[in-house]
DNA sequence: AACAAGAATGCAAACGTTTTCATTTTGCAT
DNA sequence: ATGCAAAATGAAAACGTTTGCATTCTTGTT
């Protein structure tokens, strides 16, 4: 029962350009580049349009050259709060450039994103953002036939096939852990979220076990935990990690883990970071007034959106480079009050 | 500088028609009516397509009928538990229905809502939803002259001019301060969130107001104080509040002003619940898991979102009702940890 | 075997812009 | 005034689909 809803009364160039006495080509002209059409006739045209409600049709206008003015962002999730930081900031940065943003979340389901990508190509999108260098190689190939810039956002390697904006994720989970082990720390506990399809959470896991080796120091299995983005679930997790012979200190893959393991230390009256010290990765909004504050490693999300958004313009624009951009964004241990030195 | 990025090799609807051996349009109809094309038909186009790996253009599709198969969010800001978690469902649902999701944040500012707004009906999209009933006039003076579906998501009001979906938020306030009351609180405080272009939380105000007034309990300007969504800020506010002349009990805005009453209650040294109550609105992820437990009033955000999405889809695929659909999705009271009685 | 009715397909004209190329207008120097 | 280059505008052909109408193919009936 589909009626072809009629597009109303909604004037069109046509209108517009017989309302102001001149050619739809110069009304056309008007939007993309008015300071090829003088002054006396911008007027006009600008009249006649505010006086008709003239919206331009752009999707009429991709037809013809073929950039549509939008961009496509696949994440994992968007009810993550370091991923909807990361969003807002890209949105509003193309929002700036008079771009708009598509949006699909995939929940960390790989075969998704090839019906999402599908789905984004079929709009016509000027270029894609997508979180973490891992991707569906079927969907990759759809994107690189059809030419479409991509950028990577979130995780950073120097050696990544695509162009990069993000922290590296080796190195996070490499400071945090070295961190803990500079305060004196030796009998240590991890709780990263699950690698599978997640580079950052593979890199990050990398980064820790690499800076334990470094210094010799063994990790007992009974300390080496997995939970899932949620704060109820690490708290489970790291409650039954301190009930018997705890470690002296927890490196967290994330905050809102940390958080959890928080409330776990604090559901048992074990003291943080007396008895037990917690360092998390991100320093997301509130962490750092939490009780105790939570020392963490801020990843600059915000900036990374904005880079993001920035870089990928300016491949639409410009053409992508011969060799991709990769930019790594610093990162900065915050020292609060969840980890004290031990020894 | 402007490349005019060719569409390189991207096969169309006549190359894969040609391979079919068939006309265009019949591969038209192989992707919009498929059960009007013959089988053995439809299986040389799907073996063509494949082969060619063509993707359908829908934005010269959309050209011709008037819909682009996307729709628009609007929302104050995405980085935002409460509302993350609605955009996720919204556009889950609507990527079930194969339509795709644009979206942008205008940051609690109504004007930039004009520009958003005309911004999305540039790319044709086929509904809106938005989120709040108060809205910029000239904005909805647009989108009514397009005739474009409107819902507003996340308040309820039985008296609203645009279809809602959402919980009750005058109720909401009012159940949360009640709460209190009844549990034989007489001293309360209040931290709400700014007001301004804001009917959610004027509703909430209005509500936990007319609670108040209900049961003849005075309250103390002292005790009424205004937090933005921001942990840290809470925490300041309530901090300064228990200073001198604490009140028995905090009814706050959100769970994310909870979250800093309850911080600002242990930096002093304050018991919660014994010394002081505090409870929320929202249940967003992780109030459950705190320490101790905050008790809050559950929005359902994903059912909302769900609802919404559902429910703009039917207004395009079916045009919109006479009367506008109105739907208040119950609430919950969750009595957890971080409230007891007194007297 | 012939025919009608219905189903499947093809043809060509939209859809609302942008852009090339041609034409007119303007500004300036003579 | 006059002529010329440069700037501004107009005419018309794209862009890649969808769809109304016309045509051809099926299929079942007599």
């Amino acid at each position: 029962m589909k009626r072809p809803r009629s597009r109303k009364g909604a004037p069109g160039i046509i209108e517009v350009a017989a309302r102001a006495g001149v050619s739809p080509a110069t009304v056309s002209r008007f939007y993309n580049s008015p300071d090829i059409v003088r002054p006396p006739t911008r007027r006009r045209i600008e009249k006649a349009a505010g006086e008709l409600g003239y919206i331009r049709d752009r999707i009429a206008g991709s037809l013809h050259n073929s950039f549509s003015g939008t961009i496509g962002l696949v994440v994992p999730t968007i009810d993550n709060t370091i991923f909807s930081e990361l969003i807002e900031a890209f949105a509003n940065r193309l929002r700036e450039q008079d771009r708009t943003l598509l949006i699909a979340a995939h929940g960390y389901a790989l075969d998704l994103e090839v019906a999402i990508i599908r789905s984004l190509l079929e709009r016509r999108i000027d270029g894609v953002a997508l979180i973490g260098l891992d991707h569906n190689i079927v969907a990759m190939d759809m994107l690189a036939t059809r030419d479409v810039p991509v950028v990577s956002v979130w995780n950073y390697r120097g050696d990544s096939a695509l162009p990069c904006i993000g922290a590296d994720n080796f190195e996070a989970g490499y400071r945090v852990t070295k961190h803990l082990i500079e305060r004196g720390h030796r009998k240590i506990g991890l709780v990263l979220p699950p690698r599978s399809n997640n580079d950052r959470a593979q890199d990050r896991a990398a980064g820790a076990l690499a800076a334990l080796a470094e210094h010799g120091i063994e990790l007992d299995p009974h300390h080496n935990c997995e939970s899932i983005y949620d704060i109820g679930k690490a708290k489970a997790v790291v409650t039954a990690m301190i009930g018997s012979d705890p470690p002296t200190a927890i490196a967290c893959g994330n905050d809102v883990i940390a958080q959890g393991a928080i409330y776990a230390c604090q559901a048992r009256g074990v003291r943080v970071p007396d008895d037990i010290s917690i360092i998390g990765i991100g320093d997301f909004r509130g962490s750092a007034h939490m009780e105790p504050a939570l020392t963490t490693l801020r990843m600059p999300a915000t900036r990374i959106g904005r880079e993001a958004a920035q870089t990928l313009c300016a491949m639409i624009d410009e053409g992508a480079p011969r060799e991709p951009v990769r930019r790594a964004m610093e990162t900065t241990l915050m020292e609060r009050q969840s980890v004290r030195s031990v020894g």
